[in-house]
RNA sequence: GGCGGGUUGCCCGAGCGGCCAAUGGGAGGGGACUGUAAAUCCCCCGGCUCUGCCUUCGAAGGUUCAAAUCCUUCACCCGCCA
């Protein structure tokens, strides 16, 4: 099966050029891209449809290349939103530049011997660009009747205006395409559908200034079944960094994705084969409250964005924390372990035992002391898996494990490792 | 530049001098039922040293015993005109 076909099957094709022509050139070895703006310190888990959409071309024996938007996000783009995007300062571009950087080359293999990766800035080529060589050399070939059609454009203005700012959105973007044709013959640039426009504006440009010719290749919009967005959870986005989303809670969110949906994503996220899928698929229904599909969904993109050795730790620790296993009985380097992966405070041995509502707001998983009392009041606080009662309840010293944990628990599962040191 | 309309809690959106921490909806949280699902039902949803106190209704001043509500100035957004 050709990577197109595959892509189909997996729900991946939203609308392409010229699709005959495409896979003509898909049977030898092309260059492709597809940029990421930075508009938050990290990707976020819905970035990495087309992340993955990426490496599966690499795969398949293409070259990519991950384009970083140091100037397209300092402009911004209009594509799917109602409303202007406050402009983020150039030292917080920069610096959300340099951390995509590294998240995106995770998912690519820059020493593959035969078609390595390639990140770029389109910063690079944007910034030595005087304000006339952009409107004689590049500004020439756009018309704004056309502009003023796109999509993003029109619905902008239909819901209250678009400034010029936004407005040149398009622009950069061809530009970027047209900039990476001719330096590393780049003819492919995949993207959400929601860069439709701007991918084809790019085509233009390409076919004007060089008379050359590429193609263009969008993947849906990732929707759940209920039809809510997809990557958001309470406490908002799952983010790639660690640092903003732990592996546990990475883990944790594939985990609970709905039945409707497991098999979906296992087709969209994950590199498992067709017959792989069919089999999970088959399982899920004939048993949905074994969850292995869900299981097996977790478990390949934990392990392909935080590693096998983080993906075991976390597992184990969810095995632990939520499982039928006491947590009395585990020793203290496991015990350890299984907590490291949960938002904790921690407190010193001479102090007395801080309250559970004062522990559970230090350990972050409330936002306020008037939520963990609500959260007493109603029934959801737990010391293990026991149910407290009462605002001023405190831990005593034997309840640590090892003399140095206790996990505390808001709800069904929201978990907090509390440390004596 | 002129005239008019707007800016309310995470989002949408009421309120138009006291009964307002502010109606309603959504999102979110807890509980019950379950499979760490979904659907459904009940409850909650500014903060705190919590029978009370504090800070919120674009910003800063002012009027008043009392202001989200009235006045002044400023900022931003939208519309019409130039």
């Amino acid at each position: 099966m050709n990577l197109l076909d595959d892509l189909r099957w997996r729900g991946l094709l939203a609308q392409s050029t010229d699709e005959k022509a495409l896979a003509e050139a898909l049977s030898k070895p092309i260059t492709l891209y597809v940029g990421f703006d930075p508009t938050a310190p990290s990707l976020h888990c819905g970035n990495l449809v087309v992340l993955l959409v990426l490496r599966r071309f690499q795969l398949a024996g293409h070259y990519p290349i991950a384009l970083v938007g140091g100037a397209t996000g300092l402009v911004g783009d209009p594509s799917g939103r109602n409303e202007e995007r406050s402009l983020n300062s150039t030292e917080i571009v920069e610096n959300w530049v340099s951390r995509i950087r590294t998240q995106v080359s995770a998912f690519l293999d820059f020493d593959a011997p035969k078609n390595p990766a390639r990140v770029v800035n389109n910063l690079d080529w944007t910034s030595p660009l005087s304000a006339i060589e952009f409107l004689r050399d590049i500004g020439k070939h756009f018309s704004v009747n056309q502009m003023l059609a796109k999509d993003s454009v029109a619905s902008r203005l239909d819901a209250g205006g678009i400034s010029y700012t936004e407005f040149s959105y398009q622009v950069l973007q061809s530009y970027d395409y047209l900039e990476l044709f001719k330096r590393h013959g780049c003819t492919l640039q995949l993207g959400g559908s929601d860069q439709w426009g701007n991918i084809v504006a790019g085509l233009d440009l390409i076919r004007r200034v060089e008379g050359g010719s590429g193609h263009a290749l969008t993947v849906p919009l990732l929707t759940k079944s209920d039809g809510s967005k997809f990557g958001k959870t309470a406490g908002g986005s799952v983010w790639l960094d660690p640092e903003m989303t732990s592996p546990y809670a990475f883990f944790q969110f594939w985990l609970n994705s709905e039945d409707k949906d497991v098999i979906n994503f296992l087709k969209v996220f994950s590199f498992l084969s067709h017959d792989e899928i069919n089999a999970l698929e088959k399982s899920h229904n004939e048993n949905p409250g074994l969850r292995e599909a869900h299981r097996a969904l977790a478990r390949e993109l934990t392990t392909l964005l935080h590693g096998a050795e983080t993906t075991q730790r976390v597992e184990a620790a969810a095995r632990a924390l939520f499982g039928q296993g006491e947590l009395g009985e585990l020793d203290e380097a496991t015990l350890a372990s299984a907590l490291a992966e949960l938002p904790r405070a921690t407190i010193s041995k001479r102090e007395d035992i801080p309250t559970w509502v004062d522990l559970i707001t230090a350990a972050g998983v409330v936002d306020s002391k008037s939520a963990a009392r609500r959260i007493v009041k109603e029934g959801g606080a737990y010391l293990y898996n026991v149910k407290i009662s009462g605002d001023d309840f405190a831990p005593t010293k034997s309840d640590f494990l090892c003399g140095k944990y206790a996990v505390l628990r808001k709800g069904k599962r929201d978990l907090a490792a509390i440390e004596l040191i």
